[in-house]
DNA sequence: TGTACATCAGTGAACGCGCGTTCACTGATGTAC
DNA sequence: TGTACATCAGTGAACGCGCGTTCACTGATGTAC
């Protein structure tokens, strides 16, 4: 939900642009918050350009100055969730150490990135958007963050480090959605206990 | 998506019950298959009433004579999923065998049940449906599904059969909700090998 | 075996609702001279 | 500094669509005598 200010071809960009651009921002800015409200309360089906406008105090063709249609502001904040989750986890996997303390911090980065709006998690991670295709570039954020992972598994000459990075993959997730989907409530156990312990058996005798 | 012929109550109950309520049962049959079909093709928020009936060549109201509602339908349809992955659950755990035998067995048939019918798999583990809330029905039998595996791992004395049951649980479900939410597609890999050395991994020394 | 009656599946019209999207327009605002 | 013009955000009416649900009704079907 925060602003992809770091953007290339965006940076430092504010100074050189006039007052009516910085206001079609600034209301861009406002729709998007909108919708993620929406998406957290009803869902990606939910995602309304009329229920936005009535928010906003605006009638709903002034949104398409904005937005080409609603498909196109929900790519938007597809992409937008996959920039913050990819920047998240190499930020975690830059920060040094150890293999090992390196995918502790991309693991830990994840759940806390899930926790904070499960919502944005499942729009990436849970039941796909019947009727809904995910742009290419959703597919190379993707890739680029479990690219981290396997470079941290990527150590030494031995190399069965695609196969550790889906182990470590499949399991963050497996506890993640179960975790954010609502799947433990009620049970009598700690989800973050679950969690790390999930994530130092993964890792194993990892350096 | 089969029938639940087996449930208490109903057994052999064809032969009490007139050509009325025989006709009765064989249109709600045919409502659920489109409303499965509809739920494969639109997800759990294009379930319509009116769409069924226009697929029945019959007028909407006239379905209220089946179901009180259209949530009072989805949620047939949620109980009769969940029973029908408790029965196939519960028929693997137990064939007999030792607690490996029985525990892979377990794996083996959730994933295939989820594989045939990913939709209604994703009904129940993946992203809730926003704004309805499950009945306490729903929850027992998660509960019953869960415990083959507890039991599974109650052997012996010394006893963390709960953690491991956990784990067990949530890396099955990693795997397969990330398979059939369509996560792995065009990554070269194949998703029963990583199944399978997951199970293994996870069964660990097990006798 | 035949008839009268009760049951009940299905109809058709209607309700109010929300959706995405288009179009011609108004009027405020920024900009160029 | 002042004015004319171009830009463009936002409006309001309208389109066709689909939704769940209600209601009074028709007419076929099963059942009881």
């Amino acid at each position: 939900m925060a602003d992809q200010a770091g953007t290339a071809g965006e940076q430092s960009a504010e100074s050189l642009v006039g007052p009516r651009e910085r206001y079609r921002r600034q209301v861009q800015d406002e729709v998007r918050a909108h919708a993620w409200k929406q998406l957290a309360e009803a869902g990606a089906a939910g995602l309304s350009l009329k229920a936005i406008a009535k928010q906003m105090g605006i009638t709903a063709p002034a949104l398409y100055r904005y937005f080409a249609s609603r498909d196109d502001l929900l790519t938007e904040l597809i992409l937008a969730a996959y920039r913050d989750l990819a920047q998240v986890v190499e930020v975690a996997a830059g920060a040094g150490g150890t293999p090992r303390d390196r995918l502790t911090a991309i693991a830990t980065v994840i759940r806390d990135w899930a926790r904070r709006d499960p919502h944005r998690y499942l729009l990436l991670y849970g039941t796909p958007v019947p009727g809904y295709a995910a742009p290419a570039e959703a597919t190379e954020l993707a890739r680029r963050i479990f690219a981290p992972v396997r470079d941290a598994f990527s150590y030494g000459s031995d190399d069965q480090s695609m196969h550790r990075s889906l182990t470590f993959w499949t399991r963050v997730h497996g506890v993640i959605s179960l975790e954010v989907a609502g799947h433990f409530t009620g049970m009598p156990f700690d989800p973050a206990g679950l969690f790390a312990a999930e994530v130092r058996s993964t890792l194993g005798d990892l350096p």
